[in-house]
DNA sequence: TTAGTATATTACTATATAGTAATATAATGT
DNA sequence: ACATTATATTACTATATAGTAATATACTAA
């Protein structure tokens, strides 16, 4: 594995490695949801959710839209719901 | 995904989420290594890539056994052979 | 037992990340 | 224009991580 790839590719995984950003992305996989649904569902408060949106968004693991006052994210990068049904499909039982 | 779930595979994922961890779990794919030749395919010190082994190995990600001077580490976490798999199929063009 | 090689640990500094609280911006409805 | 809701940003503190340099430990061979 290059340099260039492996940076690439530990940002991503950085992106994901943290609970809240996880859940997210979680949540995110069955399409987009808006801010407010986010910071409800995976119970933090609204900054903090913010900042990790926005930061997962600079990864490249985010996208958004804005709908009135709404900001719609959703998934961006396809990869990342692969590697997310890996992690389903094989780390139920804290396998990994 | 439960709590318990996201903080432990956030872990896991975090212990892949550096350049230098990435590389080597991808080196250790093909088998186990003895840390000197690991030292010398990541191009980095001894004394990091020590930390990061250990570290790897806190993680469950991998584990190690001795053979006279020599301590050999492997993947020890077979999922992570699956999600780097899963790296490998997708992200070659730094599309994640 | 001494020297050399292999690996681990420690103490330290620098930097990055997480979390908090407050405030700012954007849009909507009255 | 004003109040309300939705989201983003800022300044700050606390904590975690990365990296460095030095030293310690474990093993081997002479």
């Amino acid at each position: 594995m290059n340099d260039i790839t492996a940076e690439h590719v530990a940002g991503v995984l950085k992106a994901l490695a943290h609970p809240v950003r996880l859940k997210i992305a979680d949540m995110l996989e069955s399409g987009e949801k808006c801010v407010n649904e986010i910071v409800e569902a995976v119970g933090g408060k609204q900054s903090i959710t913010s900042q990790q949106l926005n930061m997962m968004k600079d990864k490249g693991v985010l996208s958004c839209r804005r709908e009135g006052a709404r900001v719609y994210y959703r998934i961006e990068n396809p990869n990342v719901i692969r590697l997310l049904n890996c992690v389903y499909n094989n780390c139920q039982k804290n396998e990994v």
